[in-house]
DNA sequence: CGCGACCTTGAAGAACGTCAATGGTCGTGG
DNA sequence: CCACGACCATTGACGTTCTTCAAGGTCGCG
């Protein structure tokens, strides 16, 4: 099943339609909202701790990251974004940037202007409340990384971003059959994860002796969902999917 | 300064008016929310995993802490909460708790129903966006205690959770001269840090050898709170506090 | 061919966890 | 008043996980 976007905010509006639907007028309000599209390519800045943007950005294809730098050259991830995520609705109410945020992958994103979002909010409470929501996603999301740096070992945490990432893309159509492309380097996993590369290389090759996971040239197969989310501990609710999509 | 609450709702209502004032309306509105008290003995769970809640919960006095279980009786504390604080917002858009609210010290909450607040949003949108605003900066401080996780040694973690809860507890009136009450044992410090209470409790003493604190009988002292900021890597932005508050 | 980005491997050590025991404090009931 | 138990802080010994440093190895690409 490949999904054949009509229109590139598509991905987003049904995302935000998971828990209620829109009304046609709602529908064609949001895909009326101005947008400019640009391309990015891996590693590239989007936006930057410290800066006050006057857009956000609204990702249509590949992988963006949340990331902040501290210190000494190190660096914790703290989300990655796909196709039909807004990474920065935060920055509608918190003017100033804590975080920054660049592309995984060779991406596109659209801009909005918050100058735009606030006119429909305004009109149609309804989509703002869906927005609210979609930042309260994210926030679930950030817990169940707090959980896993807390509590879980590396190899669990590995797992358990496979399993996150899957569930994600598979709910946009962005993967089926248990096999995704896998962007990310094992040196941004470290960095997502709180581990070395290193020690992010020997537990990725111990999954693999455990026939849990094959990873190579950029894609994930997932030979044995059932075994791997046990290994993970994953659960998915968090992620707050439609049932449709995650049927 | 010790501040006297002429309300029970002040401390939250000011709060959420940092960003920008409210009317005299929209204020009252607020003050007129019609809230049970209630009383909570250390331990006490507010609200559980699974629970699809029909309130949300108003800390007036206490710390409460957001946490979740996982498997083998490992706990993972997500965030603390104390007056002026609602830390369950996000029931209003998401209606299965995924993670459980306790009291860590004897604690007062006020009942607020989301019937009520989902009137009051409607009627002002201005409170809704305030309600949002909060619940993102919530999420502000999740991603600041996953850089931790992810980042920071044992002893940083530490010296930054002691920065963090003097910084919030000092703007709601409840701290002064770097003294502060502290409620917490070191098990729970540890479930929040994703530390061991062994660990807490050696690097506690070593941060204590270096007089960067004084921790004993439910008191903490910060004789030198550069020092500690500098040793924690604290910067106070991520709270978005108010300046005048702050100061 | 050569370079850069990434993955892989080995060895040594630091940080942190686990287990187990001791002592302190406080409230409670005899 | 004292004894007791509950809860918490502390300490020691030992083991594991993870980091760091350093060195190859592979692959794609100019």
């Amino acid at each position: 099943m490949t999904h054949v976007a009509l229109h590139p905010l598509d991905t987003f509006v049904r995302k935000l339609e998971s828990f209620a639907p829109f009304s046609n007028e709602e529908r064609q309000a949001l895909q009326g909202l101005p947008v400019k599209v640009r391309s990015l390519h891996p590693g590239q800045d989007i936006v930057h701790d410290g800066d006050q943007p006057s857009h956000c950005w609204l990702v249509l294809d590949g992988w963006v990251a949340r990331y902040k730098d501290i210190s000494q050259g190190r660096r914790q991830i703290m989300s990655f974004h796909i196709a039909g995520e807004c990474p920065d609705l935060q920055s509608l109410h918190l003017p100033v940037m804590d975080h920054s945020l660049c592309a995984m992958s060779p991406s596109t994103v659209a801009y909005i202007s918050h100058e735009s979002l606030r006119v429909l909010m305004e009109r149609f409470p309804r989509i703002a409340a869906a927005l609210w929501r979609e930042t309260l996603v994210d926030a679930a999301i950030f817990r169940v990384w707090m959980v896993g740096m807390g509590q879980r070992s590396a190899r669990e945490r590995i797992a358990h971003l496979f399993c996150e990432m899957y569930v994600k893309l598979h709910a946009v159509g962005l993967a089926e059959h248990h096999r995704v492309e896998w962007p990310l380097t094992q040196s941004s996993m470290a960095h997502a994860l709180g581990l070395s590369n290193v020690h992010v290389n020997r537990a990725i090759q111990d999954l693999r002796g455990q026939g849990l996971v094959v990873l190579n040239k950029g894609t994930l197969t997932i030979p044995n969902w059932r075994a791997l989310c046990d290994r993970a501990g994953f659960d998915p609710v968090y992620l707050h999917i439609d049932r449709r999509a995650a049927a």
